[in-house]
DNA sequence: CGCACAACTTGACACTGACAAGATTGCCCG
DNA sequence: CGGGCAATCTTGTCAGTGTCAAGTTGTGCG
């Protein structure tokens, strides 16, 4: 079961790639970097993950594995959005290659099902919190909270709220925000 | 004042790459294929824009300014997301560029004054949206409206939003979201 | 007219992703 | 227990890329 050379070089690669792209972004990532780092030959990881964008799907699908387990938890909508952003800050590097569709492999199996479970855990928390409108008002509902849980994220990964939200929880903040959402104005 | 041997390279060349950056985004981009698509030597580009991230500085720089006049234009903070919806779908090549600081050069001065610009417009519509609550509140709600909007552009061109939108305009579908948004739970 | 400067070219180097072919190692099955 | 077999990894190579240095060409200005 086991690989015999590395251990597991396949996790190697994956937690290399994941903390290079988390502190330079997934430009900066380099597969012969990454085998450097293994201490393999350059060619090493391509067994593994075929390519560059292979390695990258595989990432993402993990990303939507997490995302969903992570989500699944969640004991309302407002709860599942906290999480989402928790998550983005925990996992940047998975996030941000997890929506970037022109570095994936789009068809892929493994991250189609795990996109799919990962909605699916959305779709479970927005009915959960508005069970009487079924229809399009409730995708519509679902796609206003995640906007603003995705939108919340992505700007704070982009170092876009560094000054807002200050040394506090990102968590607390975005609570403090969807409080003032569904206020009427 | 013109350039004498191309006309106006350094235009053919942000355009070509904005068009390339649409289609296959920003990691396909090669400034020696942006070279041959103007009819120049490989190191052409490099007299104008200095390196790769001097060019896509520059792109998130005009992006920011594109933005900023879009939004300064704006009636009330509802049309103020609807166009920048409408300035991610329209210039989707600036809008990614812009937002991920991986790829630019943070500290150039162009860039800087461009998304102080741009970051004006937006404080500007918030504060004409609720006069009343000046101070953290109004932050928080900046922050809220910035959350929605970015992240509702941001699901869009990352194709999340495709089937739930359909072939209807998606700043429409934005314009019913914010509806449902600020009415109460 | 000629001169300085901006715009562009040519040439080179290190690095990368991808592919092909060979070597090594552990495992399975007879 | 041992021989083949497949998975894992290595070595070698090729085209393509970004970047730097040095040379060329055209242009506008004094």
């Amino acid at each position: 079961m086991s690989p015999y050379h590395h251990g597991d070089l396949r996790r190697a690669v994956l937690t290399a790639a994941l903390d290079v792209i988390a502190t330079d972004g997934p430009a900066a990532l380099s597969l012969r970097d990454l085998a450097r780092r293994a201490g393999v030959s350059h060619a090493a990881p391509a067994h593994h993950f075929r390519d560059r964008t292979g390695l990258l799907t595989a990432i993402a699908a993990e990303g939507f594995g997490l995302l969903a387990a992570a989500t699944t938890e969640a004991v309302d909508l407002k709860d599942a959005g906290v999480r989402y952003v928790r998550f983005a800050r925990e996992h940047p590097a998975h996030f941000q290659v997890m929506f970037t569709p022109g570095l994936l492999r789009t068809d892929d199996l493994e991250l189609t099902t795990a996109r799919a479970l990962a909605g699916d855990a959305l779709r479970t928390a927005v009915s959960q919190a508005r069970p009487d409108a079924d229809g399009p008002d409730a995708r519509l509902t679902g796609i206003a909270a995640w906007s603003v849980a995705h939108g919340f994220a992505t700007l704070l990964l982009s170092h876009n709220l560094d000054e807002v939200v200050g040394d506090r929880p990102p968590e607390d903040v975005f609570e403090a925000l969807t409080g003032l959402l569904f206020r009427p104005a």
